[in-house]
DNA sequence: GAGCACAATTTTGTATACAATCCGATTTTA
DNA sequence: TAAAATCGGATTGTATACAAAATTGTGCTC
């Protein structure tokens, strides 16, 4: 669902190769910094390299993932500086989409938001975090598609999978879900087609997200082995 | 220049293949709807079809070219809607951005801008419409490095190249070239470092852009020969 | 035993060969 | 003659083979 919208040429093995590592990724299944070899993952997919090498590329052009020459694949480990500007291009998007999305909304539009949160917090009681996550950034996303712009939407969907990535790496435990009343109210404000609030409540949820990581420097992971046992 | 900072990874060959066309597509020397046939481009760089295919998938994911299963990679020919799309996330981003790169702009970052003015009138006076538009969208491009955020400023770039090949197809030839002016006064708003003053120019030369083009329905050009030829 | 150099192994980068698909032209048939 | 079916050429999709690079392991020297 999340995948589908994204690609629509290259070859469709390729394809769902790429939707499996993304949505791997977007649920924790896989840790930043995990080295994706092209064998092992040729082999676990029953595909030749050719294929992988095409998600690999297809991904690390969405930020998921790094290539280093010579040296292989691996999922992505954005830097502090990279968290902050991601969030602030949310903040720049994400406000004034939310805004057309409530301006638009059909009652299908509701009933899908409202299923979104309705299996979140499923996902929450069965403790499943990584579904949880997921479906979190799947709500930000359709509120993009129903604001009718693609190309922002589009946007917007890499900048959710790559928080994905930046939650794992720098989510402070203390502040827990403290989504679950931030997306109720969005859908509220959607469903009376309210855009002034909804742009408000978005922006004040994106500054509450990011405000709820630690981007302290020294909480960098490390890029590389040495460089975190050198010191 | 415009392509060093989009490609780190992938092979420096891939790399330079579609730098190459992407230049190309931006100064108008291959027309949108062109085929890219793997077979010619691997003839005419020297290398194998991996690596053209390569750099063909990478043109896809910037919405520069659109591949068709079976069919081969052709240059993308961006509907109205997408032209209208891609002007109104623009209008979302480069404004506020503009304001960003005003209020941190350095004399270098000014100079900088001053000669891409410069080598951009050179281009008009020796009528080479190409080089100017390429050099007007790195002007945009500059600006949005210049606000220190790469994030939104990879963004940009992808929506001005995108606007390039829209250019191409929708612009109307009445309204020539208004940009001179627009461009100017935009770099003393920032050499001042009026962020405000910044973001509404840059505002209102969006603005005036997307209405130079003529986006009505009837303009679509056709998908492909055959739909052209047999109606 | 420590450090270094070299060799072996593993992994990625690229080219090529083969298979599948599509497009166009020719032929067949009504 | 027109429509349909089929065959041939060309182009893309995928797998594999080979080359290059990096990493790991080994053995030598000091």
């Amino acid at each position: 669902m999340l995948e589908k919208t994204v690609r629509k040429k290259e070859t469709p093995q390729a394809d769902a190769i790429a939707s499996s590592l993304t949505l791997a990724i977007h649920q924790h299944r896989i840790a930043p910094g995990t080295k994706l070899g092209e064998d092992d993952l040729a082999d676990i997919y029953g595909v030749s390299r050719t294929i992988v090498r095409a998600a690999l590329h297809s991904l690390a052009h969405n930020h998921l993932v790094e290539i280093h020459r010579n040296r292989g694949a691996f999922v992505a480990q954005p830097t502090p500086r990279e968290a902050r500007e991601v969030f602030e291009a949310r903040a720049l998007l994400e406000p004034r989409t939310a805004r057309s999305a409530a301006e638009r909304a059909t009652k299908e539009d509701i009933a899908l938001l409202n299923r979104h949160i309705r299996e979140e917090h499923e996902a929450l009681a069965r403790a499943d975090n990584g579904a949880a996550l997921h479906l979190s950034g799947l709500f930000h996303i359709e509120i993009a598609r129903m604001a009718d712009q693609t190309t922002i939407a589009a946007f917007i969907e890499a900048l959710v999978a790559r928080s994905s990535l930046i939650i794992a790496l720098y989510w402070r435990r203390e502040s827990a879900l403290c989504e679950k009343h931030a997306h109720h109210a969005l859908v509220e404000a959607i469903s009376k087609g309210d855009g002034q609030r909804a742009e408000e409540l978005m922006h004040s949820h994106l500054v509450d997200l990011h405000s709820a990581l630690d981007l302290r420097e020294r909480n960098t992971p490390p890029r590389s082995l040495k460089e975190a046992l050198l010191q």
